[in-house]
DNA sequence: TCTGGGGTCCTAGGACCC
DNA sequence: TCTGGGGTCCTAGGACCC
């Protein structure tokens, strides 16, 4: 039978940020997404101050007087890092690891013998003890269940009194008797499953769907019927059928996107094309790191949605004359096209780049007429640019057209409250010392 | 003053093919 | 009265995820 554990960091960012600065425990703390823009994760005490995720720090900032919320910049390189500690010990709870997602994993528990829910306390344990990072563990025979026991360890930690105690940190909802697994559901709403959002929470709870025990017992034709085939397959996950299989090798992305929001808004072409040219070189790097190149360059710029004022959208695809992951051609393609949308007089506040139409840097068509040692050398250039950079820092080696000089972006990212790099750079290094 | 970034999958409908 | 059958590919839009 397949079971599965779902391994999940509290409040992630905010936890990452309290390791190095302890004095935040039990305070409200949230991170802002770039450019300090909205609450991206939150602290218990913030959620109690009935902050709500992906709202705009201008909205809740005057609760620092008022409650003491800390706002802090996303440090990314700090939460990657803690990140790649935090996998590493979860991956011991079982023989196969998904990573899904910065802060969670699936651990496949299938053949797994002794107390999974004991063997999973140690493990919680070991990661709070060695990263610092509190989390919490769901069990269940399908991906949806260890999701749904997973958010129920998270929950009953949080709000005593919402669900048994013993199911707080960890809960194995395999382990339960069929009996108690429907009290459980059914004081679950629907709106918490896996795969269900606000959209189609709303249309079941309108046909009076309304808990997780109520989209467990309906029938799967019905449901394809009414809604669809991603929903028919959630209804079998809860009753017991896996239908979603463990991913621990990661698929190569079908597209590679980066987009970014400036700091202030952006109207002349220079600066965009600087702008444009930096999230090209970005967007080249990760498609080299996973050994694609791209058929299709895609750029766009916008201005504001909220703010009045003349509005401005627009997006340019451009084909390239053959696949590559030549940071050069990208940034030729991408600026081309944001010359042939570009035009002067508009507040821009957005802009990016995506790399579409990926293949395997493997599958290679050969052409007459091209010299091919002319295209070896540049992967070879390519190589030793990612090795320079991740050697000595992002952007030690870029083109000139993404500008020569950080201070004059005036298009760079705010981060007006960034913490230091403690694991990542070493004069951030923290240093401890005897009183 | 002020509102993130990066993805995936599915469906319906149109164009086109034999 | 009455207008085939079977298929592929592409795109836009919707919904979801973290």
């Amino acid at each position: 039978m397949a079971l599965f554990a779902l391994v999940d960091g509290n409040n992630f960012y905010v936890s990452c940020e309290r390791v190095f600065r302890p004095s935040l425990k039990s305070w409200p703390v949230v991170v802002l997404s770039n450019n300090d823009g909205c609450c991206i994760a939150r602290s218990n005490e913030a959620k109690a101050l009935s902050i709500k995720m992906g709202a705009p720090w201008f909205e809740v900032k005057h609760l620092n007087d008022s409650d003491g919320l800390v706002g802090l910049s996303a440090n990314f390189t700090l939460y990657g890092d803690m990140s790649d500690r935090m996998m590493s010990i979860a991956a011991g709870l079982g023989p196969h690891q998904e990573i899904y997602s910065i802060d969670e994993s699936f651990i496949d528990l299938a053949g797994v013998r002794g107390d999974l829910t004991a063997r999973s306390r140690q493990v919680r344990a070991r990661i709070l003890q060695w990263t610092g990072i509190p989390t919490g563990i769901g069990i269940g025979s399908t991906k949806t269940l260890a999701k749904l026991a997973n958010f129920i360890a998270k929950t009953a930690e949080r709000k005593p009194g919402s669900y048994p105690a013993e199911f707080g940190q960890v809960c194995n909802l395999a382990a339960l008797p069929a009996s108690d697994l429907d009290a459980v559901l059914g004081a679950t709403k629907v709106g918490e499953v896996w795969g269900v959002g606000r959209r189609i929470a709303g249309q079941l709870e309108e046909g009076g769907i309304a808990t997780v025990l109520d989209l467990m017992r309906m029938d799967p034709a019905t449901v394809r019927r009414r809604w669809s085939v991603v929903l028919e397959r959630t209804v079998r996950e809860l009753q017991g059928i896996s239908c979603i299989a463990l991913q621990d090798q990661p698929t190569p992305k079908k597209e590679i996107a980066c987009t970014r929001s400036f700091s202030r808004p952006v109207t002349d072409l220079g600066p965009l094309i600087e702008a444009v040219s930096e999230f090209a070189t970005r967007a080249a790097e990760k498609l080299r790191g996973q050994a694609s190149v791209a058929s299709e360059v895609l750029v766009f710029a916008h201005t504001s949605p909220h703010r009045p004022g003349p509005r401005f959208s627009q997006s340019a695809v451009v084909p390239l004359r053959r696949p590559t992951s030549d940071t050069a051609a990208l940034v030729q393609a991408a600026v081309l096209g944001l010359r042939s949308i570009y035009q002067p007089g508009f507040a821009l506040i957005k802009a990016g780049v995506l790399l579409l139409d990926l293949v395997p840097g493997s599958l290679y068509q050969g052409e007459l007429d091209l010299e091919p040692e002319v295209t070896s050398e540049r992967s070879k250039l390519m190589a030793t640019i990612d090795t320079l950079n991740n050697k000595y820092g992002k952007g030690t080696v870029h083109l000139a057209s993404s500008g020569i000089d950080d201070r004059t972006r005036q298009w760079g990212m705010r981060q007006e409250r960034l913490t230091p790099g403690y694991t990542t750079a070493w004069a951030d290094m923290p240093i401890a010392k005897a009183v």
